[in-house]
RNA sequence: GUGGGUAUAGCUCAGUUGGUUAGAGCGCCAGGUUGUGGCCCUGGAGGUCAUGGGUUCGACUCCCAUUACUCACCCCA
């Protein structure tokens, strides 16, 4: 027996509808707001993450799924959906051609080698969008009311957002430089990780839940702070601009992101229950220029769809059934099976879902797996049937049955 | 990477201080009803009691190890 690697998950056929009816409330949101869907490779060069999303972070130091192929490459599973996009846009000559803003949504797996738990899996899915060219930061708001709104649309409620702005590089080096002489007396005695962080990402350190480095951390600068005039005003407009639509907020200087390709806007919905983080995103301005393209500022978001599943679920949305089919032709004996075959084919080919025995079952199996497999109409073809060329149509939801000929099925049920 | 919990039928779970033939409900298949599903009744299939070792006259039950699953931390969607 062999099973399923740890941290992925089967969508099985009675259940798999919840997540196409996700899917496609996120791609009617993203229909409404105007923006075509990306589609990139689910391996990219392990260089390419190591470049975008920044070697120091968690997902690229310990959670990659990385391997030579046959050719000797590097290949790592896309541990997130923005570098590829961001990297497709440079290739394809976008940054130099493109109309802009350029807006792109994607829904694609992703992979991290982590730890499984509730709300966690080593393979899940990402509903992301991306707004390429405009700096404005109405158009951060713009990506905010995007996710609002498929939230919304699912009819969930329970999600808090919170938005920090953690600045440029250059309001960055001035803050780091402030963090570490604030925390430069007691660095000695804080975690290991901290002391890293110290050296190559300071922001991070406010991150750390340890208690002695939360004690520590208490009074600590705070980056708004040190917010250069430009920054400082992009902030103010984002809040404005959420303002304006009506969408609540709260600033949260802790959250800075785990991903080292973001500048000013940050933001994450978190669920009020177990404080998940159902989506993440946030201003990416350099990731473009880093990667070798023409400087283009960028915002974006990622939202995890197994996440948004579980607290569809909780908050009782309505995803979808399995497939069921309008009518079953229930047939007694072969005698009739030709016959049967051929309408049950002309209905499926006329657009109306069939189904009949594909098993040489008794009438009243049949009867009964039509009614499991929820068939809205059944029909029995059986001899006398087949000499009169009348049948009964039979609604299984009432229990009624009427006369019709069965040439007439088609037009009946279509 | 760290710490907790769990493992008996396809699923949810019983299984008495260790006692010989391991059960229930649901699901599946068939029959009761020779041409009509759901309700009811009857029967059937389905188990190396996670794996390996130990204690014992005897282990599903106690002990150890392994594996898997799960939850939390870290981190993140």
């Amino acid at each position: 027996m062999i099973n399923i690697p740890k941290g992925t998950k089967d969508a099985l056929p009675q259940d798999s509808h919840a997540f196409l009816a996700l899917e496609k409330k996120a791609r009617e949101v993203a229909r409404v707001f105007n923006l075509n869907e990306i589609r990139t490779p689910t391996f990219e060069h392990t260089e390419l993450f190591l470049r975008g999303v920044g070697d120091t972070t968690d997902i690229v130091g310990k959670e990659m799924y990385t391997f030579l192929d046959k050719g000797e490459r590097s290949i790592t599973l896309k541990p997130e959906g923005t570098a590829g996009v961001a990297r497709a846009y440079i290739e394809n000559g976008m940054d130099r051609n493109a109309s802009l803003p350029v807006k792109m949504y994607y829904i694609t797996p992703v992979f991290r080698y982590e730890r499984p738990q509730s709300g966690r899996l080593r393979e899940h899915h990402q509903f992301g969008v991306e707004l390429y060219g405009s700096p404005e930061p109405q158009t951060d708001a713009e990506v905010v009311q995007i996710a609002k709104t498929l939230m919304d649309t699912v009819g969930i409620e329970e999600t808090k957002l919170f938005i920090n702005s953690i600045g440029c590089p250059e309001c960055r080096k001035l803050y780091n430089e402030a963090l570490r002489n604030f925390l430069a007396d007691n660095i000695e005695s804080m975690c290991k990780d901290c002391k890293e962080r110290y050296v190559k990402n300071p922001l991070r350190i406010l991150d750390c839940k340890e208690e002695h480095c939360k004690e520590i951390n208490k009074g600590a600068p705070k980056i708004t702070e040190y917010l250069c005039e430009e920054c400082k005003n992009h902030f103010e407009g984002f809040k404005k601009a959420l303002d304006e639509v009506g969408i609540e907020y709260t600033v949260n200087p802790n959250i800075v992101r785990g991903l080292d390709y973001y500048t000013r806007s940050v933001f994450e919905f978190v669920t009020e229950a177990d404080k998940l983080t159902v989506c993440g995103g946030g201003r990416y301005d350099n990731l473009v220029s880093m990667l070798g393209g023409k400087p283009t500022p960028a915002v974006g978001f990622g939202m995890g769809l197994e996440r948004l599943m579980m607290i569809a679920e909780r908050a009782g949305a309505d995803l979808g059934k399995p497939n069921a089919p309008k009518v079953y032709i229930a047939n007694l004996s072969d005698e009739q099976s030709t016959l049967i075959r051929k309408v049950v084919y002309e209905l499926r080919r006329q657009g109306v879902s069939a189904e009949c025995d594909l098993m040489q079952r008794s009438l009243k199996a049949q009867m009964k797996y039509a009614g499991r497999i929820g068939a809205e109409y059944v029909v029995v073809i059986g001899e006398e049937e087949a000499k009169t060329g009348e049948c009964e149509l039979k609604e299984m939801a009432t229990g009624d049955v009427k006369k019709i000929k069965i040439e007439k099925l088609i037009d009946e049920l279509k």
